[in-house]
DNA sequence: GTCGTCTATAAACCTATGTTATATTAGCAG
DNA sequence: CTGCTAATATAACATAGGTTTATAGACGAC
């Protein structure tokens, strides 16, 4: 693909957990560039799809009904797979939504499969990929559970900030995200008008100024005091693996 | 193993996502056999282990800390992995403590590079445990946004009817677990109080009455229509998998 | 049996969040 | 610029859930 692909898979980082060899066959196998317009339905959960889709640039939602009510279950980054159930399972259990334009590529299954033979690492970084979610769920799970209203929001930037590797490249005093208020609601369990709410208290207290999705800020890390957010969960450090895992030593 | 592990793995049922053979293969690679009483701490997050988990008989509690805050993130019943992560990751996220005696099978990872070298479909069956995993979460993420206390609640007793395969063998009155309110209470993002509360209302309403962690109930249909309880997010049912995925059309 | 401890129940009160209603602002088409 | 629409802001009120305190049952140790 003519698109730098490589190192955007598993959030630009951890790059170590495939050779170089892989990291190509990997991307060779990405064969179409897909863009969409904000609130795009992606994937509609039927389960029909052929093909995976990784996102390249911009954020998607995944999302869940309970009656008439939108719940975001998740948060898709440049770098993440969006419908990995969908390669294994007859039958996918969220709906994929653009939060607003979003760049994916998407490869046909049969090449996962064709690649996932070949190479017994690609197929381990795709497993990496699905624990790596799995303990972002957790977090969201012990946030609702534990934590208010102004905190929940401030997880979700720090998270962010986070996932996209914006923590290391020095002081970024503002994290831009096209989340409306509405959508910061569906996010936390909140209702729009709390979050609006929150949002005011967090201004009014200095904390943080959230204005149109963009979140601005003066102290990253007293956000993430604030929030309780501590990275491991996130897997994002350089010896995230076990010895011998993965890369090489498995032949 | 001189236990009926054959059918434990991924909840009893899916028997067929692997053959004969591989469950075989998976079923012998098994060589302890360890049992904990209540509230033991089996794993504490250090990542220093070198086996993996498979509850046998009891539940155990995938527990994080948000300070002195206990979050009860997951629950693991007979058939279910603890600590897959474990496997791959250098670092576990939650810890896993027993809810009530438990019995579990443990295998080496060694043993299981092994096997999911010697058997592809096994590698995609430790994946596809991931996936389901995951999606229990994401469930859990919706509940906890949207659903009020009562709800919230008898949701947790029909994910657990169906994942312990219960649904089909006729009216079931009890479902019995060795839950305390506070255990609901960390489960539900409550206070231990307000489950009482919830607990009390769902009597006086007479929906289910819970009593020491049993609950009973001589409608369980009313009770899954009242938790908005949809069982496709577990993948309980026989074609839960696309076609040619596992089983055999890999070679 | 008695004691002690953990669990469940209950009431009073307080706070966070939901709901309804009504501005106000920002973005955008023409 | 005007006017339309969606997003944001603010206030008043209602309610779910948290907190504190007290009491009553279970259950195990002895």
């Amino acid at each position: 693909m003519d698109f730098p692909l490589t190192g955007k898979f598993l959030a630009g980082r951890r790059r170590e957990v495939l050779q170089d060899e892989d990291w190509h066959l990997l991307e060779e196998a990405f064969d179409q560039v897909l863009e969409f317009p904000d609130a795009t339905k992606i994937q509609s959960g039927a389960g029909n799809e052929n093909r995976c889709c990784l996102v390249v640039e911009g954020f998607v939602f995944k999302i869940r009904w309970t009656g008439q009510q939108r719940c975001i279950v998740g948060v898709a980054v440049p770098g993440d797979f969006i419908d990995l159930p969908n390669y294994t399972l007859a039958y996918l259990d969220y709906e994929v939504v653009a939060a607003g334009p979003v760049k994916l590529a998407t490869l046909p299954h049969y090449e996962i499969d064709r690649i996932a033979q070949t190479s017994p690492p690609i197929a381990r970084a795709l497993w990496l990929a699905t624990l790596i979610d799995a303990s972002i769920h957790r977090q969201w799970i012990e946030i609702l559970e534990r934590l208010d209203a102004p905190r929940r929001i401030i997880h979700i930037y720090t998270e962010l900030s986070s996932r996209l590797g914006l923590d290391d490249c020095g002081i970024i005093h503002c994290l831009r995200t096209p989340f409306k208020q509405r959508d910061l609601a569906d996010m936390c369990g909140l209702s729009a008008i709390h979050v609006n709410r929150a949002i005011a208290k967090l201004r009014a207290d200095e904390i943080a100024d959230i204005r149109r999705g963009d979140l601005y800020t003066s102290d990253w890390d007293k956000l993430r005091k604030f929030a309780r957010f501590d990275p491991r969960y996130l897997y994002m450090s350089e010896n995230i693996l076990r010895d011998g895992v993965l890369g090489g030593s498995q032949a």
